[in-house]
DNA sequence: AATGAATGAGGTTTCATTCAT
DNA sequence: CATGAATGAAACCTCATTCAT
């Protein structure tokens, strides 16, 4: 009922809403990914304005997973802008609080891929793959810097890799269960999985920082 | 009323020509997952046939990256018991030619963690991972002797790792692409990720041999 | 719940069906069209199974539009096959009993005509015109031995010119009413209809049979 | 408060360029009867704007059909006000360049009389009903003295039997060719509809004239 | 008077799955 | 065992119309 302005950012907040609701009707059904009606009654606008904002159902979804990234990109790139040196430690809690600890990221990330050649335009593809190239360069810079690794490009593939092992990680150990709703289940998974996590990422880390090429 | 006590090994030779087909129409179409109905006739059955052998779709989807799966596993568990040593560039090859070339290897794993959560019954998730554990443990422990690792559980966790490695790292370089129809991309596109794959997982190897915990 | 035999019969059958229930439904609510769950519902079939006997909904109207026609055709070949000579007033019969009281023939010639280009695939407009071509050559030439019209030609333009003259003049009179659900203003203007259309065919077929040329 | 008082003409000024925008799109996209939103943007208005001056889109379909209607009754009625002696030939020079040859009239009237039951007002269409009559009534006057027909309700009934059979005829056969985009078709059908078309009206004007009744 | 974002009913279509034969 | 017509839920998307600004 809410009659916004036509303004780019009200126009910004409003596909924010959209997919919160996108999100959150997610996390209360995981075994289902929600339906355009049921986002749209969930946010409270009429089926078509979905189609105001996003060009379909995938691209909605591309766009929460674009949000959930960059949120993370952003988080990593103000710490690593920071003059104090960043540890190992920095990475892994950065990685917990944005990936890990936000239910959805990981699910969300997996389905994208895996569905990503469905309805997904070749241009949202390609803007997708832009942002994240922009923040993948920016964040992979700093990374050089703050690890002292031999060039800018050590530090982005670093966090490709590092994305990699934490998504393919997640994939195996956990993704199979639709995002743990059984809880005693996810009790004992999650930790199995940050352990894992944790322990694998060490290892790149090591192996990348250290390993004469 | 007997159930056809011979028909065992009749049931799995079928069951194969129905993820043949399957993976042949996906192989010729891969821009989108092959429908029911077109597996079918390409496999020169009746759609509803599909259901004697598969409880889903998404089940015969499960049983196609099962093999594939397996497939990799009885390669390197040959390998490994093998008495010469290994090195890491036999895991290499044995990754490029049981994982990396098989066309269908990494989308269908793609789609098949993306969807898990849709289709499968409980049971045969269960019996999927039943069997990636039997093999998991056996190909570990093998490797926990060929490497010289503390402990077996190092070889599952290596294992693990680097095949969540080649799984992320294909997701985030080519999965969004419809398995690169597109030769000049392709092209391009392939040995990157080759080459990328190779130094993450050598970081990875180095690290996980070489760190002290 | 029926699971009738693949047969071609059977199919036909069924098509009958699915097209009665249409036009059932359309004299129920002449101000609408009815949509396909409509028609599914009444027909008491689900609406996917529609579109296994139809290509589209607009399909389905011209299949309706088609089998009134040659019932129409049927009729008149049938008469002018007989050898009593046909007069004027045999035309004027039949068109009243097969075209004008009929109640969907004119509003659904009218809708196809106006809706043709939307959802009919060229290939059905196709057959339709087959269709039509073939009775419309019988007829023609039945109808050229009957009124001793130069050749089969005239005959067949005898047909069409009478067919338009129906179709236009019911438009210009009858076609904005919806089927004349209003009694009063129907019952004034049926008539009006019927007399204008006996004055209209009879100055045609006069003109046509003694002017010359 | 009093509403604006110079507007009436202007109002007439607008619509028309509303029409024109209309039928301007129609031409362009011969397949496809324009949508409000594009009409509104080739008019280079907003939407609502033609909700200002047309209460549905049926009703501005209507609206261009009643132009294009008056042109051809305006240019009927100049010509038999003349004291010079119509011929059949001057009706048909009238038809064949206010009717034939105007490529929107016969599909929109088509189209009209098609959807005529959808979104038209009670209103509205008695309003058209109310202008056709007039001028049918003036020109079936004159055509009576002109043709020295018994009396002017014979003019009415002539002038609608025409219409019907070159509305009819066009329907038969060129309606369901989307507008005859297609050049060879086209060039192909049209003279064959002006031919079939002269036949049918000489042959009616024939008939009516030297029948007895 | 003009705007255009929002509406939401309406439509078409797909497709995994069932079940009578 | 095999079949494939039928199912019917679910999805997507369009577009004429409204109404707050």
């Amino acid at each position: 009922m809410a009659r916004p302005p036509a303004s780019e950012s009200a126009r910004e907040t409003r596909k924010n809403v959209l997919l919160d609701a996108a999100i959150a009707l997610w996390l209360r059904h995981p075994e289902r990914i929600p339906g355009v009606a049921e986002v749209a009654m969930a946010a409270k606008v009429a089926k078509g304005t979905i189609y105001l904002y996003f060009k379909s159902k995938e691209d909605l979804l591309l766009a929460a997973h674009e949000r959930n990234t960059m949120i993370f990109f952003a988080a990593l790139i103000k710490r690593a802008s920071q003059p104090e040196a960043m540890t190992l430690d920095d990475m892994m809690r950065l990685t917990q609080r944005h990936i890990v600890d936000v239910p959805t990221f990981l699910p969300l990330a997996t389905l994208v891929a895996g569905l990503m050649h469905k309805g997904i335009t070749p241009e949202s593809a390609q803007v997708f793959e832009q942002h994240m190239s922009e923040r993948l360069s920016t964040a992979g810079a700093l990374l050089c810097q703050q690890f002292k690794l031999p060039d800018a490009a050590h530090g982005v593939r670093l966090l490709m890799q590092s994305y990699a092992l934490i998504l393919g990680l997640w994939q195996l150990v956990g993704g199979e269960r639709p995002m743990c709703t059984n809880e005693e289940i996810g009790a004992m998974l999650h930790p199995n999985y940050t352990l894992g996590l944790d322990d694998a990422l060490r290892s790149l880390w090591y192996g990348m920082i250290n390993r004469e090429r």
